[in-house]
DNA sequence: GACATTATTCGCGTTATGTGAATAATTGGC
DNA sequence: GCCAATTATTCACATAACGCGAATAATGTC
């Protein structure tokens, strides 16, 4: 049952009748940049997406979670369904179906296992034209959902300081957010608590270190939030 | 090329060996509630999701807006997948994947072709658990979306009221809006423009017909909206 | 010790939202 | 025709959320 990614399963996908495969777009933050997943893959290919065949027995998201898992050396702190592929040309394996999984994994110290390396989103190699459709919509899928899932909290470590928080954030969305805003509203959702130790990166006034806490509010009765009209593009 | 849903199609394809299926699931607006439609399946498997199997050659948005067009009768106002299932138990036809789609439709007098029929999601008759997972994937789908994408006014007629308008959001959101709020936060998004038209229910003042019509809004410099931590439970 | 740098908060003006009540236009009963 | 009931539409005001510049805090560098 175990999903390991190498070289020898691909072969073997690829050699066999068409099927349905799984791909990955797994993230972490890496420095000031969102980094993604990418396995060296067999013969000319070059890196790609990790991807396994799907098979009849096993549940998709339990597939996702042991790549996921085997690819990066540790479990995904989060992990979603983002789309399936057929119309651009084929996956590498010649999976007739690409089911995407879209996931977010803590930064670490330690690299991945052999095959996989971390790559900036903004330093990746060129991809298979599906396995690049596959990535731009998984990192779509990220942003679409920072705001419904702790997205941005775990993609950092465990502990991580407000600035870190609000940098992710603008990573994510793609522009810069006033500091104040930031930190109030985050305060007023109460997602996060602070620890007793800071961090001093060298120059300026040391930062506490948070740690993603939510706690459970109250049932949020009628959740009451306006309807939002303004982002209907038409 | 036609994605016709016939039972001839389904039972070709439950007799061929196991492969990739489409299914659909399309809502309108029926009186005071949601509508999804449904045909009557083959033999004694009662009523299904409209569903085709998946040709090599044809992308999967254009496979779905056919059968959406074949099965109700006219193009999908709206059409977007909404996720792919495998572990329940089988399809009606054996396909091994089922790639979901959710659409809506505006609401119209005439019925649907022979085979369909709208049902009312609160007297929906039983379906197969793989189907009722993706009626239910479908519907949350729809609810996800429907201030991002104008779902709601694509549920209606060309012209309706905007009590009808508020009433789609009610039921989507699933609780009470207050009228002058609405109307405002409405008004502010310059989505709709009112016709010279006005719908007299019987009793009570008549009320304005008005028309989706978005106007193109300035470049929304910078995306100016406040980051809503507020939605993330943990 | 003055200055540069980063963190954290404060304060205040502006905008958005919640809500009850006023006003408008119709039907039906008398 | 007049009045009550009903539905539509808008107003007015209190409250909450948000944008943003500036003040305050804590460190390293020269």
């Amino acid at each position: 049952m175990s999903a390991r990614v190498t070289p020898s399963s691909q072969a073997r996908l690829a050699s066999g009748p068409a099927t349905n495969a799984l791909d990955l777009v797994l993230c972490t933050a890496h420095g000031r940049a969102l980094a993604v997943l990418l396995v060296r893959g067999t013969g000319r290919e070059g890196w790609t997406l990790p991807w396994v065949g799907i098979t009849a027995g096993e549940s998709l998201e339990s597939t996702a979670a042991h790549i996921a898992a085997s690819a990066s050396g540790a479990p995904a702190a989060w992990l979603v369904q983002c789309g399936t592929i057929t119309d651009t040309r084929r996956h590498p394996g010649g999976a007739a179906l690409s089911v995407g999984f879209v996931g977010v994994a803590p930064s670490r110290a330690v690299p991945p296992p052999a095959p996989g390396q971390w790559f900036p989103v903004t330093e990746l190699p060129v991809l298979a034209p599906r396995q690049r459709a596959m990535l731009d919509l998984g990192l779509a899928a990220l942003r679409d959902r920072m705001d419904v899932a702790p997205v941005a909290f775990h993609l950092l470590p465990r502990t991580f300081t407000l600035s870190d928080l609000q940098e992710v954030y603008e990573i994510l969305l793609g522009r810069r957010l006033h500091k104040a805003s930031f930190r109030r509203a985050l305060q007023a959702a109460y997602l996060v608590e602070p620890t007793d130790e800071w961090r001093s990166e060298g120059r300026g006034r040391p930062a506490q270190l948070f740690k993603f806490a939510p706690r459970k509010r109250r049932a949020q009765q009628g959740s009451r939030r306006a309807v939002r009209f303004d982002l209907l593009g038409g």
